[in-house]
DNA sequence: GAGTTTGAAACT
DNA sequence: CAGTTTCAAACTC
């Protein structure tokens, strides 16, 4: 499997901080500015063409929204599978070969549309969606939970659910082609995945899973206080072929997240190490005997962690806690299942086993994209359910075999958003939540356990963008990634961004990509509109800050570096590196420069810098090469990088003529470039009409040699004159374009000529 | 391209 | 926290 992971600062919530009472308040404001982009994932399942995964991105500000799809397509359909605590996903091709021995009937997910989108939880505007279009209309009353915009569209046909977590209720809609708006929610308020699917068993019936987590709003009451119910909502669907259903599974209290999986891929973004979004990926072994397939990914945002779990159909998922009770659900039925005590919100998605993490980074860009290793084992898998009697995946896990997910390349993209927004989540009331569950043969679980990932938190919570944490001894192939968020810009410049990971997709252990995040507190698309440096490093392995690759979060990407550590072959000493960074210093990874609020002249460096010889004046100076002034904070000698300095404004004067002169001249050569194909095109006619002979006929040797001379010479003049080069080569291009002319009126005459002999 | 300068990061 | 060393980028020739 594979998966891309944006590291946008995700913001850690304290454990303590209280869940909000059974009725969250979805629209509570955010409390961060930052941007309302939109990340959507969307995940197909089904052997049909559709892409497995699409990555949505929207950008509030501009309204625009780029979708990434296509990626990797699972060859086999999936079936839905709620467990406690946990999304399963019944893989149904491969379950299929294992139904067909075992007699179990298979199941087929209809792929029709069929997506799954995760919005990224936490920074507001963008909202981690995990979704699946469902064609059945909400069962009444059910309501995301505010999660939803008022406008989404209620047409019958198949639509996109929309899951969002944290963001802006205001937020555009992010989804363009599905037609339905995503509001996003801030992540303290409300964090709602929807899912819809269709009927597993090749009916159109769609079954909708929605799972609706709330974000617990400050001062509300801590998660105990909040009833089981709502907390923790596990959604069963074990019947088989059955009217389609919604399944709503809120959370109301994610703010703490007690447990982890063993295998966990954690993303967090590195500027704000306080922020962390952890994607958990755990594979299991493919067993071809058995006909459920557990294929866990646990993705984190933030302080919530989704899992889902993909199982056989007709595989014995254990349902630990009392929500199993929602297995028998009935048609059309929407069942809330029981709150798992302390369990994490959890989304646990079967995907391809893989037993490596591979990088993909995007060159220019600091987005890492991480591709989540499989667990070697199923047991591994199993045990991540959420704290207390919440069995959640275990039994599921331990039920299902491992098995590769997917015949053929599965890529998973998962975009993080910065979870700064995200602080509290507000449990919000079970009845509010949408519910709709569609049985399927197969069981369907969804687990959103709310509970913070405690042990993984803290840990998580500084780690640079990029990271990826090796599995735990004992927890399987299962690692933890942290990625630097900032996401969406990259995947507004490039849909791309994918990384295959089934067993059927090329291992590609060579792909880096990097993500563009912000330059020394630059917007990420001023950063991202020049390629990144390649570093040069020697002696620090690239594992100090002496690297930028490694001090933005990113890994070596076509660099010059010599024994390089920085990538995913040494994650562990990469992980030691940046644990030990932040423990020098937790600030490390964020942005020198930070945005200003209100513009650029807000900018200043956190630190300040320490110039002494070159006032401040050369790009050793931190500030100058931030193009932004020294401040009070600054311990730097005969600073001269100041708004009065005359020698700053000579210096910016010297450097505004040189962008000017290189702009001209591009512009110049592009003229004349467009003036010598515009001149060949008009000339062009001639031969078809007149069958006279084209100018450039005329350019035989004798002719080259002359305009050779006539440039030189132009040189030579510009040289005597002593013109700067810039005039220098103007004055030689205009008089190449002449020599130009020349030629063509030469050829023009002798055509008039030819054609008065009548040649 | 080699060598020097510079200042941040790392170390003591 | 201050001084020193290390390091890689910026700069010069």
């Amino acid at each position: 499997m594979d998966v891309i992971m944006d590291t946008e600062a995700i913001e850690d919530v304290p454990h303590s901080q209280p869940d909000g009472g059974g009725g969250g308040d979805a629209s509570v404001p955010m409390e961060t500015d930052t941007p309302t982009d939109s990340l959507q994932l969307s995940i197909s399942i089904s052997g049909t063409p559709s892409p497995l995964l699409t990555l949505k991105t929207t950008d509030s500000v501009t309204g625009t929204s780029i979708t990434t799809s296509g990626l990797q397509k699972l060859t086999a359909p999936f079936t839905i599978s709620a467990a406690n605590h946990q999304i399963i996903l019944n893989k149904v091709a491969q379950a299929t070969e294992a139904a067909k021995a075992a007699g179990a009937a298979p199941q087929v997910l209809k792929q029709d549309g069929q997506k799954l989108l995760v919005t990224t939880i936490g920074k507001p505007g963008q909202p981690i969606v995990l979704q699946l279009p469902h064609a059945g209309a909400k069962p009444g009353g059910a309501k995301p939970g505010g999660a939803q915009a008022p406008g989404e569209p209620k047409s019958p046909t198949p639509q996109f659910k929309v899951v969002t977590i944290g963001g802006r209720a205001e937020q555009k809609p992010a989804v363009s082609g599905a037609a339905n708006q995503l509001p996003t929610l801030q992540a303290q308020q409300l964090k709602t995945v929807q899912i819809a699917k269709k009927n597993p068993t090749f009916s159109a019936a769609p079954i909708k899973l929605i799972i609706a987590k709330t974000v617990n709003s400050k001062g509300l009451s801590p998660q105990t206080s909040v009833p089981s119910v709502i907390t923790g909502r596990v959604l069963t669907q074990t019947s088989p072929v059955v009217p389609p259903r919604t399944i709503t599974l809120s959370e109301p209290h994610s703010t703490s997240l007690q447990s982890l999986p063993g295998k966990k891929i954690a993303i967090s973004p590195l500027k704000s190490p306080s922020k962390v979004t952890v994607v958990s990926v755990a594979s299991p072994t493919s067993n071809a005997s058995q006909k459920s397939v557990t294929l866990p990914v646990n993705v984190a945002l933030g302080q919530q962690i989704l899992t889902v779990q993909q199982s056989a159909s007709g595989s014995p998922v254990k349902v630990q806690t009392s929500q199993t009770s929602a297995q028998a659900v009935k048609p059309g039925q929407s069942v809330a299942v029981g709150s798992v005590g302390g369990s994490q919100f959890k989304a646990i998605i079967p995907l391809a086993a893989q037993p490596n993490v591979q990088q993909i980074q995007v060159p220019g860009s600091r987005f890492h994209y991480v591709r989540l290793v499989t667990a070697s084992t199923a047991s591994s898998t199993g045990g991540t359910g959420g704290t207390g009697g919440a069995a959640g995946t275990s039994g599921a896990s331990t039920s299902s075999k491992p098995m590769v997910v997917s015949a053929g390349p599965v890529r998973m993209s998962v975009p993080i958003v910065p979870a700064q927004t995200v602080k509290q989540v507000a449990p919000k009331p079970l009845g509010s939540a949408p519910q709709v569950v569609s049985a399927a043969q197969t069981q369907q679980r969804l687990i959103m356990p709310a509970t913070p990932l405690p042990q993984i938190q803290p840990n998580f919570a500084n780690l640079p963008p990029g990271t990826v944490l090796a599995p735990a001894p004992g927890t399987g192939n299962v690692g933890y990634a942290v990625v630097p968020a900032q996401y969406v810009t990259q995947l507004q410049q490039s849909p791309f961004v994918t990384l295959a990971s089934s067993s059927g997709f090329p291992a590609a252990p060579g792909i880096q990509t990097q993500a563009r995040l912000p330059v020394n507190g630059l917007p990420a698309a001023e950063a991202s509109s020049r390629p990144r440096k390649p570093c040069n490093c020697t002696k620090s392995q690239c594992l100090k800050l002496y690297c930028d690759c490694f001090a933005n979060g990113e890994f070596c990407n076509n660099c010059n570096c010599n024994n390089c550590f920085n990538n995913l072959e040494h994650e562990t000493e990469r992980m030691k590196a940046i644990k030990t960074c932040l423990d020098r210093n937790p600030e490390a990874f964020k942005p020198k420069i930070g945005k200003g609020k209100e513009g650029e002249s807000d900018r200043r460096h956190s630190k300040g810098c320490n110039c002494k010889r070159s006032g401040c004046l050369k790009n050793y100076c931190e500030c100058y090469e931030a193009k932004i002034m020294c401040s009070s904070i600054c311990k730097c000698v005969g600073c001269k990088n100041f708004e009065e300095s005359p020698e700053r404004k000579t210096l910016m004067h010297l450097a505004d003529a040189a962008e000017v002169r290189v702009q001209q001249q591009t512009a110049a050569k592009t003229k004349l470039s467009s003036q010598i194909s515009d001149l060949l095109m008009r000339t062009a006619p001639v031969v078809s009409s007149g069958g006279g002979r084209l100018p450039y006929t005329f350019v035989t040797k004798e002719v080259l040699e002359a305009t050779c001379e006539c440039l030189l010479e132009q040189a030579k003049r510009a040289e005597q004159a002593q013109l700067p080069a810039p005039e220098a080569e103007r004055l030689v291009l205009e008089e190449f374009g002449h020599c130009l002319m020349r030629i063509i009126s030469s050829a023009a005459k002798a055509k008039a000529d030819c054609s008065s002999m009548s040649c």
